[in-house]
DNA sequence: AATGAATGAGTGTTCATTCAT
DNA sequence: GATGAATGAACACTCATTCAT
C-alpha cells in the first residue's frame, strides 16, 4: 500500500539527524525508517544498505566541503585572505547545520577509510592552501600537513566545544578571529621548526 | 584471587586495541573474550557489560590524563610554560600508546556524555590554565573555552593526522613547534577578540 | 491486446531459465522481470503470483508431455514398440529444451502436491502402457507402477546423469539402448517377481 | 537462560523431517528451532547457517552411503552379486529412514553442487562396479555412467513411487526383483550399443 | 496498460547476557 | 571460579505484492 511520496529526502533527511545524535552504529533502520514515516524496506530501493546510506550522506557533505574549499582557493590570493574565507565557510557550515557537522565528526573514522582514495578532501585542500603560501614564499618551510592540522584543529574543536556546550552563540561571529589564530598558529610552526619534518621516526 | 592472574588486564589490553581498531560498537564480547584468551562468561566477572568495560577503560585514560595534566599546571609557572609542557604530555601519551589515543577520539562522542559530570577533563585543564594566565594578566580578555579549543583541537588533530598516516615520525620531537603554534593562537586569538565572548546567542 | 505482444512469453521464457537454473524459490519476481525485461508490476497482470507462475509452466510441460506419451500409447501396438516410443520421446524433449527438464525434476516435489489430482500424469501413461501389456498377456504379473518405476528411472536419472555432464552429446541416439534396457528391466521385474505385489505392508 | 539441553541432536533431528517434508527453502530457521524446542539462536552455536545446516545433513547422510556401497563392492565379487547387495543396501537405508531419503532426492539439486568436488558419490560407486564388470569381462562395451544411470533410475524411481505412494510396503522385500530389472536392464544395455558413447555431439 | 515506488511481514543472523555444569 | 551452550530480543535486509500515477 503505497502512501508516501518522496521517502528519500524524508529518509536522508532523518537518517542524518538521527545518525548525528547517536552515530551510525547506535542508530537502527527501524528508527530511521519510523522517523521518516516511511517502510524500512523503502529504505532500501533507494540505498543498498545502512551503511551505504550514511556513506553516502557523508560523501555528499564531504564533497560539497570540499568543493566550497576549493572555490575559496581558487577565488582568492594571498594564505590570509584564503584562511580567513576558509575559516568563516566552516564556521557558516556549521552554523547552517550543526548535526550535519556533528555527523561529519562522529562518521569520519568509520567511512572515511572506506572512500577518499585519491579524491580531495576538505583537509587536503588547507594542506594545498599551505603549499601554495609556501611556494609562493609566504610561508617558510613548514610541513604542510602539520600546519594543516593546526588550522583544522582549531576548526573543529571549536566547533566540537560548541557541540558540547562549552561555547554558545553562532560561530560565524567568531570566524575572524579563530582565522586570526590558525593563522598565527601556522606562522609560529613555520618559525618554531625550521629543520620541519621527522625528526627520527 | 583467581590463578590465572592478569585475565583482567589481558581482557583490557584485548578489547582496547579492537576498540580502537573498530569501534566499540563494530566489536563483540566474543572477538574480545577470543583475544584476551578467556572465555566470554569470565568476562563478566570482571566487567559488568561490555559498555561498562569501554567506559572503564575510556574512564580510567581520561582520568590518567586529566591528572597529568593538573601535574603540570600545579608545576609550573607561566602560561608558556605550561602549555609547552601540556602538548609535549599529550604528544609522549599519543607516542606511547596510539591505539589508546585512537580510542579516546573515537569513543568521547558515545562515552563522554554518560560520565564527566563535573569531572575535570583533559580539555578543562587546559581551559583552566588559560583561564590562570588571564586571571595573571599574561592573556587580556580570551574566552577561555575558545582559546581551550584552539589548544586541544592543534594537539588532536596533529594526532588525527598522525592516525592517518599524513603525518609520520613519533609526535614528541614535534611538541615545541606545535606548542609555539598553540600559544600564537591564542595569543592571537586574544588580540583579535578584544570584545570576546557571545555576540548573539 | 496490449503492444507489447510476447510480454507474456518473454516472461515465461526467462521464468523457465531461471527456475531452472536456481529453483523456483531461488528466483525472486525481481530477477524473472529485470530478464524479462518487463516491470515487476506487469508480471502480475499475466500470473497471479510467482507460485502460480511455476505452477502453470510445470503444469504445461507436464500437460503436453502427458498427451505426446499418451498419443504414443495411442498410435502403437505392443508393449516394446510403445516403450521404445515412449523412451524416445523422452529423449527428444530433453534434447530440446535441457532447461525444461530440468525444471520439471527440480520443481516436481514442490509442485506436483499442489495439482494432478486425477489427472493423468506421464509417468501414469506408462504404468498404463505396462497395464495393458499385463492385460495383453506380453507380461505376466509385474505390478504396474513397480514397473513403471523402473522404466522413469531409467530416462529420468539418465537425464540427470546428463545435466550434471556424466554423459555427453544428446540423448536421442541412446533412446534405442535405453529402451531396450528399459524393456529388459521390467521383464526381469516380471519374472522375479511372480509373487508380486505388496508382501507385507 | 540456558534451559535445553543437548541442542544439537535436536536441531538435526527436526531439521532433517522439516526438510524432507518441505525443502531446504521451504522450511525457517523459527520452524527449525521451534521443532527442535531450541531457540534460534542455539542453531548457530553448531552450525553456521541454514544452509550449511542442510549441507552438513546431507554430507554426512551421502557419505555413509557412499560408504556403506563401496564395503559392499570392497566385499563381494561378481558383478550380480554387488549390484543385488547394492540394491538391497539402498532398500534398507529407504525403509529406515524414508524422510532421509526423501531430503536427499529433494536436496541434490541444490546441494550437491556445492560439495562432491572429487569426493565418491553413490552413483561413482555404483559406476566403479560397472567398470569393474566391464575390466573382468563380465560386461562388453558398456558405457559404465549410461549403465549406472538405468542402476539408479531404477533404485531412486521406485523410491520416489513409494513416497508418493504408487507403491507400498517396505522397499526391502522388493530389493530381489529390482536388482534382477537393474542387472537386465544394465545387461541389455550393453547388448544394445556394442557402438556406445555420443554417437553424435 | 504499464510502471516502479512503497509496503510490511518474514527472513536469516548476530550478540550481549545468563546460568547449569 | 571458569566455561561455553543456550537464550531471546534485536538487527539488517529481502521480497511477493499492491497501487498511485
Amino acid at each position: 500500500m503505497p502512501r508516501s511520496v518522496g521517502a528519500r529526502d524524508k529518509i536522508e533527511r532523518a537518517a542524518l539527524s538521527l545518525f548525528a545524535a547517536s552515530g551510525v552504529a547506535g542508530v537502527s533502520i527501524a528508527e530511521i525508517a519510523g522517523a521518516a514515516g516511511v517502510s524500512q524496506g523503502a529504505l532500501y530501493r533507494h540505498h543498498p544498505s545502512k551503511e551505504a546510506l550514511a556513506a553516502s550522506l557523508f560523501e555528499t557533505a564531504y564533497r560539497r566541503t570540499t568543493a566550497g574549499l576549493a572555490a575559496l582557493r581558487a577565488g582568492r590570493t594571498g594564505f590570509a585572505a584564503r584562511i580567513e574565507a576558509m575559516v568563516a565557510h566552516f564556521c557558516a557550515l556549521y552554523d547552517r547545520d550543526p548535526a550535519l557537522f556533528r555527523f561529519m565528526l562522529m562518521a569520519q573514522h568509520d567511512i572515511l577509510p572506506g572512500i577518499a582514495d585519491g579524491h580531495p578532501t576538505p583537509a587536503w585542500v588547507v594542506e594545498a592552501t599551505i603549499a601554495d603560501a609556501v611556494a609562493a614564499g609566504e610561508l617558510s618551510g613548514v610541513e604542510a600537513p602539520a600546519a594543516a592540522a593546526v588550522v583544522m584543529g582549531a576548526v573543529l574543536q571549536t566547533a566540537t566545544f560548541h557541540l558540547y556546550g562549552r561555547l554558545a552563540g553562532p560561530l560565524l561571529p567568531r570566524a575572524p578571529a579563530l582565522a586570526a589564530a590558525a593563522i598565527a598558529g601556522v606562522r609560529a610552526l613555520a618559525e618554531a621548526l625550521p629543520q620541519s619534518g621527522n625528526g627520527s621516526q
